[in-house]
DNA sequence: GTTGATGCAAAATTTTTGCAAGATG
DNA sequence: CATCTTGCAAAAATTTTGCATCAAC
């Protein structure tokens, strides 16, 4: 019983021979475990509680490090703070389409963009790094119904 | 010689009968003239050097109000700052590729993906209000010299 | 042991706001 | 002249940092 509890951050952050301190265990877990993407407030909170002696200031150090380390991505909604979520596998490349009424967040993934996005990085005489497309949209139904605006 | 020379913004302004106060005319212009993707306070130092009597809280309200108004569109390349751009009508819609080793930004539009997001919005059962794709790259050449990572 | 990580509190940055005064339509 | 906008300064919100202490390897 040694390492087959190891979230997929940890493992990674271990991979790269990150220093792995009891902080780092946390937050890589509480990490792995988000399905949605979580402020930096808010995983200071999920981390507080499991463990009540992680600080702010601490997550951001960390997420800071995990992004540089490309383990994890950061988003930006739209509502000033960033949002942090664990990089996919190629296989699982996936981007965002926001639904403006209700706020929710929709998963998508699609090849042909994927096929796309890396011919434009070509035609521009770049190799393509990272990318993100965002859609933000009304569900079809609410066009009968306007709400405001 | 009336409204002749109305930027393009503050032409859209007066169709919205927003008030057009001496401030709001300096900031539509600057943002009108503006090639690039200018901060709020970028915008604010432009509209400074034409008229030393607009404050930061100005520009600010006023960028919020022109983005509600679907005027101006925000970005967020990842450097914790808003960034603003004039919307384009729907011939002209554009993305950005952004060179990781120089920090430049490279507007493109491909016809494909204008198609192909609006598919992608329809069958998640959305009608497509916005949307962004970014791209992150380096140029090809310098994956022979890399640089630093 | 060396090196790097943490907590705390202070500071830096970006953005918003209350309010009295002023400008617009 | 009613309503909305502005400037100012203060406050809010988010993120970063200095430094002494502590933990990982």
């Amino acid at each position: 019983m040694s390492n087959e509890k190891l979230t997929k951050i940890e493992q990674l952050c271990r991979d790269k021979n990150l220093k792995m301190t009891g902080q780092r265990k946390v937050i890589a877990q509480v990490l792995s475990e988000s399905e949605d993407h979580p402020t930096v407030e808010e995983v200071y909170e999920r981390a507080s509680s499991i463990d009540g002696n992680i600080s702010l200031a601490t997550v951001y150090r960390t997420v800071r490090l995990l992004e540089e380390e490309n383990i994890l991505q950061s988003h930006d909604f739209g509502d000033g703070r960033s949002r942090y979520e664990e990089w996919e596998d190629f296989d699982n490349h996936h981007h965002h389409l926001i639904d403006l009424e209700s706020g929710k967040i929709i998963e998508f993934r699609n090849d042909e963009l994927e096929i796309l996005k890396e011919k434009i990085a070509d035609e521009l005489g770049y190799k393509l790094i990272d990318h993100k497309l965002e859609l933000y949209g009304v569900p079809v139904d609410s066009k009968r119904n306007p709400g405001k605006k």
